[in-house]
DNA sequence: TTCAGGATGTACT
DNA sequence: GTACATCCTGAAC
């Protein structure tokens, strides 16, 4: 089906974290295509919440890219080693982005993921590795290959992109954010979302 | 199956 | 120097 364009995303960023539930993400690499059912995201929104980088509109040369314009790829290394996948939401200027937190594979793709995940085939993952494959954010861009190298660049263009799939999510849940407990009264909104 | 602890680099006090 | 939108390993149960 049809990639999604920049009105997608120029929204409020609760109503896209919870549609981008259900649709697919596309990395393309090399001639090759991953594809992965998006089925778990959180949303960060600068003007109110405390566990957002950009808080209070804070500007530094990392959180510039939470300004940018709807439909911009934002990516940060944390703890030093694992990279977590945003997307840019609302107008420019307002700086606010959903957090990728799970997928699953999609397409027949599952064997290349896996390589890039543990090194072997699906097949030949274990129970521990079949449970825990693309279940974090930091799993999901291993596996895809992104790293900060794709910090502000176009999610409309034809590397990294998201496609509808027209199925809509049977049920969708919703809880706290995880790993933010410093973040006060931010860190008990109900802006988490997944399948 | 669960849990504690360590890895590791960047941003910002 | 400290904190961090995390993941993996190994040991205990």
């Amino acid at each position: 089906m049809g990639k999604l364009d920049r009105s997608f995303y120029d929204r409020d960023t609760i109503t896209v974290a919870r549609e981008l539930l259900g649709k697919e993400l596309v990395r393309v690499v090399d001639g090759t295509v991953l594809r992965g059912v998006i089925t778990e995201t959180e949303a960060y929104i600068g003007r109110m919440d405390k566990a957002c980088h950009a808080y209070n509109y804070k500007r530094t040369p990392r959180t510039e890219t939470l300004f940018a314009p709807p439909g911009t790829a934002y990516v940060y290394l944390i703890y030093g080693m694992h990279h977590c996948l945003n997307f840019v939401t609302e107008a420019q200027g307002e700086p606010a982005a959903v957090l990728l937190r799970a997928v699953e594979p999609a397409g027949d793709c599952a064997d290349l993921l896996a390589r890039n995940r543990f090194g072997c085939p699906a097949q030949e993952m274990t129970p521990y590795q079949r449970n825990n494959f693309l279940n974090g954010p930091g799993k999901v861009c291993k596996a895809f290959h992104i790293d900060r190298s794709f910090n502000g660049s176009d999610l409309t263009g034809g590397v990294l992109y998201i496609e509808d799939t027209g199925r809509e999510p049977a049920r969708i849940y919703e809880g706290k954010r995880i790993g933010i407990d410093y973040a006060q009264e931010a860190k008990d909104f109900l802006w988490r979302f997944w399948i």
